[in-house]
DNA sequence: GCTTGTAATTGACCTATATCAAATCCTTAG
DNA sequence: CTAAGGATTTGATATAGGTCAATTACAAGC
């Protein structure tokens, strides 16, 4: 359980609590395509993902797939669903290939929480940074357009001080990448097409090459 | 401070953490359409609005206004920021009429936190409720149209089993409101139209009476 | 190498909702 | 009551981005 030691949110645990953690932490596999969850299913558990990457979902009356969040290694998601109440799964959780999580007993982790005010506000300090990116995600919805949140998705790990070309690959099904971005398949395609024919960047299957960061900042 | 003590998020504090909290906490007025703070100004303190109703909104690049949330007497907000690396607020908050609200210090409440977990599971409830909050609201954004959010806006006080006639009266601009709906004043005006057409709701101004509510909530 | 199936792209078209402008309504001050 | 100014509604038009269908590219198995 190492990867578990590594993580931040663990990282105010002493020795006697982390073992206790463990005890009721099992390791598991899933394999691509398979549901780890479904929305609205009662939840016991948390995970932390080793390895492989996994993505949160959710569907429309019409059946329609919205993806909320892409998770990849290193990551732990479903958290908050500790303190709900009801304490059912909001999301769908399917792998996107064979991956290797952690499964993390909430109850015991609670009780954990509950005599230890170090880890609450590690855990608080995880929560807001969640909201935040909640927030950030409604703004990039709701005011700005297509172009601008693919743009947004590009530059997301280029620094402030970067400006030499900068070379992005993903793994992730672009029609996944897509409805995280809320645009259809066909408009992402046509708006890469389109920064790459200005020259800004360049395309090579799921490879791309930043060719003017500057540029790319100023539609953001 | 009577209201302090009322509000759920306060419940848990014990006599002396209270007092605590009262003197480090000062009530204060906002005239209507004063800011009460902007986005990414440091934040040293978070709210509970006694009377009044203030905005929460943001501002795209191009100076296009989007509230994020309104927010009613009895409410708190803020508190997320004080967990935020950086510490300032995320978003602007204006008065939507003359305001009285209570300004708490947050360095005060962390250090409340600090030692009492019972404290701070309270707010770790508050946090993952606005979290599902946001959820729904990207949700909302992404798979529903806005005929759909406007219809959702209208059954949001209605339980589950009501099916009379229900009626609900807004003090909010209601180009404030459409804002918040991510929708054009325009588009909320000719939506309730249809509606009302459609004889599932009646409008006199700013009150509307639902007619039809299963109707109405077969679309949602 | 082929073949088959899935994923991505391209093109033609359509629709929900934005935009812009004008008309009406509503409130407040005098 | 009347006038002025903002809020809301209505109408006409534009457009971003969705939908549908056909085409091409790509990967996996043989």
């Amino acid at each position: 359980m190492e990867s578990l030691r590594k993580n931040l949110l663990f990282s105010t645990l002493d020795q006697q609590q982390f073992s206790t953690l463990v005890e009721h932490s099992s390791r598991l596999q899933v394999s691509d395509g398979e549901h780890l969850f479904h929305q609205k299913e009662a939840a016991n558990y948390f995970f932390l993902l080793e390895t492989g990457s996994i993505k949160l979902y959710r569907l429309s009356p019409s059946g329609e797939e919205k993806v909320i969040e892409l998770i990849h290694q290193g990551q732990t998601f479903a958290e908050a669903v500790m303190f709900m109440q009801g304490g059912t799964y909001p999301v769908n959780a399917q792998a996107l290939s064979d991956c290797q999580l952690i499964r993390i007993h909430m109850k015991t982790f609670l009780e954990i929480l509950e005599d230890s005010t170090d880890n609450c506000l590690k855990i608080l300090a995880l929560m807001s940074q969640r909201l935040h990116g909640a927030i950030q995600e409604i703004d990039q919805l709701s005011l700005q357009n297509a172009k601008m949140r693919i743009i947004q998705f590009l530059l997301r790990d280029v620094t402030a001080d970067t400006s030499t070309p900068h070379t992005l690959k993903w793994t992730t099904p672009k029609a996944t990448l897509a409805s995280r971005l809320s645009v259809r398949p066909e408009t992402f395609s046509r708006t890469l097409q389109q920064l790459s024919q200005a020259g800004l960047i360049q395309v090579k299957g799921s490879t791309i090459t930043l060719l003017d960061i500057d540029a790319l900042r100023q539609y953001r």
